[in-house]
DNA sequence: CGTCTATTTGAATGTACTCAAAAGCGGTGG
DNA sequence: CCACCGCTTTTGAGTACATTCAAATAGACG
């Protein structure tokens, strides 16, 4: 049962009732994502927060030239939107894409918003998880500020593993800021016999 | 009086009550930091939130090699902390020092703990606090992966024009992620006409 | 005034990018 | 079932962005 996964995640930080429970349920809608399908539409409104059942998926910032910059990857367990415009109610400025057929629940702004006033211990549930999430953020602009791609490269594998071998290439590099080119030479190590 | 500020601060988001407000403020502890002192060290506990109220903050993280990455700069009515270690009561990953003489309001963690069970629309005021500090943090990501070291510093003067202006270059480089040299280099153009 | 640190400048180097082409791989239709 | 198409990955050559190290200059502060 996909609601089992949901009420864990929850658990994790907070006690509900059995009532607070069933109403938390009532207010998630359950949606099945295609491969490549787009859940958050850059320029287009962003209503919900997904929690991901099964599935994968990627949230990225795509610029003018086309570069696409990954923000993060979201696997089972895992809550992803465009936190962004999702809270400011603006037009989106990331696009989000189901890497494989993929199963979220989905819980809009206006529920959530209910859900404070309603159940307040959420509000100490979303703080938990702002704060993991600011704190994840920091750490990894630090090692951008801080290491080399080829380092990022590895500390990716080692904090991401379930993500990172169901995703591509190109999109690791855009994950780490760098071409898929030289994250290729990066894997073979060529760099370190570069003029033999 | 110096708690004039931060209740503007906390009433942007929630109300309180002439009790609650006698309360909070009881929380508090002001503390008066030298220029070039440091609040948080690498490697020591970290027990405080700090409000600024006047002065001037930098939060760098220190490398093995010893280079400095700095993480954030904060100003009057600014927050800040090394959140991960004043979370999971871990030893500092950061420093914080002061650039100027500076006067905060420092919460501690029990302190807040003890807010959070006794006010609890407080885990609504920290709620929307890390929800800010997370997206502008993945902002910050966006920028970092998708922008050339000059962009991101005319966005920088943009973002923090109070903090720009008194704070060094260096400090400014290692905000950035590159080295004083070429900062020295964009701001003079000179690269713009490098070879002519 | 002297000392210490920040900033500028330059030369040499390294890290990462662009563009182009070839090889590999996965899915789809005949 | 295999041939082809489109996309990803690899490889290479040339280039650009950013660093290191060193030295000169400028500023800040006691």
């Amino acid at each position: 049962m996909e609601n089992n996964l949901i009420l864990k995640n929850i658990s994790k930080h907070i006690s509900l009732s059995d009532a607070e429970t069933s109403y938390f349920l009532s207010l998630l809608k359950e949606k099945k994502i295609q491969k490549k399908e787009l859940i958050v539409k850059h320029q287009q409104t962003c209503k919900h927060i997904n929690f991901v059942v099964t599935g994968i998926l990627r949230a990225f910032y795509l610029d003018a030239s086309g570069k696409e910059s990954t923000i993060m990857f979201a696997v089972s367990d895992w809550w992803i939107t465009d936190m962004y415009c999702f809270i400011n109610e603006k037009p989106a400025m990331l696009n989000i894409e189901a890497l494989e057929e993929s199963l979220v629940l989905q819980l809009s702004k206006d529920h959530l918003d209910e859900l404070y006033s309603k159940v307040p211990k959420f509000e100490r549930f979303f703080r938990i998880m702002m704060q993991n999430a600011y704190i994840r953020e920091q750490l990894r602009t630090i090692e951008n500020l801080s290491l080399p791609a080829e380092e990022r490269y590895y500390n990716f594998l080692n904090k991401y593993p379930l993500a990172a071998e169901r995703v591509t290439q190109k999109q690791i590099a855009s994950y780490l800021g760098i071409t898929p080119e030289f994250l290729s030479i990066i894997k073979t190590n060529r760099q370190k016999t570069n003029y033999s």
